[in-house]
DNA sequence: GAGTTCACG
DNA sequence: GACGTACGTGAACTCA
């Protein structure tokens, strides 16, 4: 039955082109298995509308299109969009699929030749408006914000977030009606909207806000006060005029339909499969045939005899059987499934994410997808049934003794291979239980190995994105905040769908990724690089460092005293009392108090009181110089002093940390909890605090760290004969640059020209730029600009390696380490500022990804190398391990942990340059570094 | 929870 | 003086 749209309709407009072009930049490239047709954006598309299908809240939808490369901007202004660079190769082929895709949903597809998808949504919004009915209009650009408000909103479907008035706020600093004014003044260089030349969106919303309007704002030209802000203003007039006539969406695009033409439709389900079937769309197929209740249609065969395995049919999560295993016959029926099938999922739940204290309280495992179980072990009893709850154990469980008797055979079974996500977690627990679980397979760094770069490896991510499915939130089991509870207080009836959901999901997650490594020839990273690396780094963590909580608790009182004393000489200069803490109300003594020269910035309009700033003040006044003081101090005590002590295992006094393996999309490991990664050596007041990590009686901290490790790495990359040269002489790296560069004979340096040649070295590890040296060195750009130039003059091969890489990434979304570690970088196609960030992340990932696998490759095999010697290795900071050892067996160590480090590479790779490692050793690791 | 600052390689 | 910039991290703090 037709209803006339008006009030209680709600109209969902999609901006299709929009959508199809971000589906394509976040989703993996997949392909149609068939032919290798890519189809990702399409899938994505279709993983969307299928939304519409299952129904929400939209009585009407439509998704618009832009038609036609010539609009009435083009006539306003030749450069509109002049910029915008060529469609990608393989979201071209996918832009005539999406329209198919729409009208097999049954969903209006339209588009006006001549016209902006954006102006047409802004006419439909207008309409909906004007008849009382409500629209959503699905999309997160911001051109589109000037229409939200009165019953008008935005959706971003892949961040499932709405955008109302105040997300407008929050992103414009105005409101919805003076978007426009913003965007006239800011320009916008995708779009190639002049704007004013140096003002952004923060200083146009200031303005607006000020002034009420563009209008009154250049009629009132004269009256604002900084002079060169006064006179691009005055200059620029006429340009912003134009550039809000371009930003501004006409609402009155002559459309030849209507609302009630948008109405929701059901899809033909014939038409609706045959094309989800063509596309080979496994899973949405499934899915709307479920919902549809009509028999999925047969696939074709893509997996001929011979052919790599790819994607393997899951049932829906709808169907899943998850059971509790409260009888021990039960379980054993499990067991012999895993037998016959060789592998299992594996996830532990405990009482806190901390692996050295949490406690067991239930196993889930999962056979294959859609079929789970959660055994409850030490889950309390409600406090309902029993006023002592503290003491009692829930009903219905069986005895965790008992259950680990039986599993520790298969967990630690050679023939069965146990797939964790972050199986080093659970490795963990397992391991405090008795159980060394091996072999082993981990989702998530199975997702690292893949995917690095282009999205998180957590569940709930790879879930969503790999299986169209939300798993249930941990927060609905535990609650948050205050009333969190731990996981043996979660009645086992509610943690059954959710433990055996993980295993579940882990399960399903392997078979999609496993057959995806040979693929994409990242098997031998894989193993070689992340799935070893698991029980070394959880040796490593458990083994912990011991710290001498009286040394800290030392420093803790000092750094107090000196504290109190620096902030009462701080109010006393500033003439009152303020938050030193505060960098609002610092900046505000500082510069409008004060009137110290320096100004606004950063993107809430704060005063920046960065060191660097405040070292530039401290030439003007005292005060900088104090605060400085005074924040080292600050952080020295919270970050290290205080925080250290609290980190102190109290039954192994040690502390443990946790190293993320996924954490860096380089290959870098990140500590965590506490970060032993950044304890302080650059000042002479931090280094002490490493005087707090000591060696236990009778033992002694060794420490070895790759000399110049990047450096060397980038000289092999870049081929540069003299920088190899002056490695393998041994000469002092830096000098030698400086050298070659200024034409100083070596014996004739200066530190201030070495120092130059210093940070141009590392500048060119980071993808250097004129503007970043200049700010390092503290020189103009343009004399940083010459230094770079007669660098790449000098060394040739650099800037090679920089426009090969980059070239490299552009051309295939991603960057390789020596060891064929892939880094992806999406973003390196980008316009604007983007692209810059996109472009020296791509020159540096190689760089820093190589140091982080040739150092991952010394310590998967330091453990058999120093098997002979009383050692045991607790830490690693990206160049640096650490390691503790018995006292008289120092060298012996040194000299197999060097032997081992300086060897990594090999025997797969050969380096013109050698690697160099220097050892040191000591009672502590201030004596040892 | 975002933004700022600062500790490390 | 600023369209924003050295690469990669994690933690503590302030403030909305």
């Amino acid at each position: 039955m037709a209803i006339s749209f008006g009030k209680g309709c709600h109209l969902h407009l999609i901006d299709g082109s929009a959508f199809i072009f971000r589906a394509f930049h976040a989703l993996p490239p997949l392909t149609r298995k068939s032919d290798g047709l890519p189809v990702g954006a399409v899938s994505g598309f279709c993983n969307m509308l299928q939304k519409y299908i299952e129904g929400n809240s939209a009585t009407h939808i439509a998704v618009i299109f832009d038609k036609g490369s010539h609009t009435f901007r083009n006539d306003l202004y030749d450069q509109y969009k002049a910029n915008r660079s060529e469609m990608p190769e393989d979201l071209r082929p996918q832009i005539p699929l999406t329209r198919r895709a729409t009208e097999a949903f049954n969903i209006a597809c339209k588009e006006i030749e001549g016209y902006e998808a954006d102006d047409i949504i802004a006419t439909l919004a207008r309409q909906a408006r004007e008849a009382g009915g409500q629209c959503t209009i699905v999309s997160s650009d911001k051109d589109l914000m000037q229409l939200v408000g009165d019953g008008v909103d935005m959706l971003d479907q892949m961040k499932n977030t709405v955008i109302d008035r105040e997300g407008v706020e929050a992103k414009f600093g105005v409101p919805p009606e003076k978007v426009v004014d913003v965007q006239a003044l800011a320009g916008d260089s995708v779009d190639n909207i002049p704007g004013a030349p140096g003002i952004g969106i923060k200083t146009a919303a200031l303005l607006i806000n000020e002034f009420g309007s563009l209008d009154e704002l250049l009629e009132r030209a004269e009256e604002i006060p900084q002079p060169k802000r006064r006179q691009t203003l005055i200059d620029h007039a006429e340009q912003i005029r134009l550039s809000q006539k371009l930003v501004t969406l006409d609402d009155q695009t002559p459309l030849d339909f209507t609302l009630d033409d948008l109405e929701k439709r059901d899809p033909n389900p014939e038409t609706l499969l045959g094309f989800l079937q063509e596309m080979e769309f496994r899973t949405i197929v499934k899915r709307i045939s479920d919902y549809l209740g009509v028999e999925a249609p047969a696939m074709p065969d893509t997996n001929p005899a011979g052919a790599e395995p790819t994607a393997v049919e899951q049932p829906d999560f709808t169907e899943a059987t998850y059971e509790a295993v409260s009888d021990m016959a039960v379980l054993d029926a499990w067991i012999a499934r895993i037998h016959e099938r060789g592998y299992v999922a594996v996830d532990t739940e405990t009482t806190s994410l901390n692996e050295m204290q949490a406690e067991l309280v239930g196993i889930s495992l999962a056979v294959e997808p859609g079929h789970a179980c959660y055994i409850p072990l030490t889950h309390k009893k409600s406090e309902a049934d029993d006023l002592f709850a503290e003491e009692g154990l829930a009903e219905g469980q069986l005895e965790l003794e008992a259950v680990l008797e039986k599993l520790k055979p298969v967990l630690e079974d050679d023939a069965i291979l146990k797939i964790g996500q972050n199986l080093k977690y659970d490795w963990k627990i397992l391991a405090r239980y008795g159980v060394t679980v091996a072999p082993i397979e981990d989702t998530l760094l199975l997702s690292y190995a893949l995917n690095a770069g282009l999205h998180q490896h957590g569940m709930d991510t790879l879930s969503e994105r790999y299986l169209a499915h939300n798993p249930i939130p941990i927060k609905e089991i535990i609650g948050t905040g205050k009333s969190q509870i731990t996981f043996d207080r979660v009645p086992i009836d509610k943690a059954v769908p959710y433990a055996a959901e993980d295993a579940d999901i882990t399960l399903r997650l392997w078979q999609v990724f496993k057959p995806q490594l040979h693929p994409k020839q990242v098997t031998t990273v894989y193993e070689t690089l992340e799935r070893p690396l698991i029980p070394v780094l959880a040796r490593m963590e458990m083994a912990g460092v011991e710290v001498d909580r009286a040394v800290l608790h030392r420093m803790s009182s000092a750094f107090a005293q000196k504290m109190a004393q620096l902030e009462e000489e701080i109010h006393e200069l500033a003439g009152e009392n303020f938050k030193v803490g505060s960098p609002k109300q610092l900046g505000e003594i500082l510069f409008d108090k004060m009137n110290l020269p320096g100004g606004k910035k950063g993107k809430t309009g704060a005063y920046a009181t960065g060191a660097d700033i405040l070292e530039d003040l401290a030439t003007e006044h005292d005060l900088p110089g104090r605060v400085l003081d005074w924040r080292q101090l600050s952080k020295l005590k919270s970050t290290y002093t205080d925080a250290l002590q609290d980190h102190i295992n109290p039954e192994t006094g040690r502390v443990h940390t946790s190293y993320s393996i996924a954490g860096a999309n380089t290959g870098r490991l990140a500590s965590t909890d506490p970060n032993l990664q950044n304890i302080p050596v650059r000042t002479e007041e931090g280094r002490r605090i490493r005087e707090a990590f000591v060696a236990p009686e009778g033992k002694t901290l060794v420490s070895l760290d790759y000399s110049q490790i990047e450096l060397r790495i980038l000289t092999q990359f870049a081929d540069v004969p003299a920088l190899e040269r002056a490695f393998r002489d041994g000469e002092d790296i830096h000098a030698s640059t400086a050298s070659e560069m200024f034409d100083v004979p070596l014996d004739e340096m200066t530190p201030e020209v070495r120092r130059r040649a210093k940070a141009i070295n590392f500048g060119v590890i980071y993808g250097i730029s004129g503007f970043g040296l200049a700010r390092n060195l503290r020189i103009p750009r343009e004399e940083a600009q010459g230094f770079i130039d007669r660098y790449f003059e000098r060394f040739p091969g650099i800037k090679d390696y920089m426009t090969e890489t980059t070239d490299f990434a552009k051309k295939n979304g991603y960057v390789q380490t020596l060891f064929g570690r892939k880094i992806h970088t999406p973003e390196i196609n980008a316009k604007g500022p983007t692209a810059g960030f996109a472009r020296r992340a791509a020159i540096n990932a190689p760089i820093q990804g190589t140091a982080a696998d040739v150092i991952r490759r010394a310590m998967i095999r330091m453990e058999a190398a120093i098997a002979d010697i009383p050692a045991k290795m607790l830490l690693q900071v990206h160049d640096e391990l650490l390691f503790e050892v018995e006292e008289g067996h120092e060298d012996a160590l040194i000299a197999a942990a060097r032997e081992v480090m300086e060897g990594a590479h090999k025997p797969v790779l050969d380096l013109e340059v050698p690697l160099s490692v220097d050892a040191g050793q000591g009672r502590n690791w201030a004596e040892a570094h």
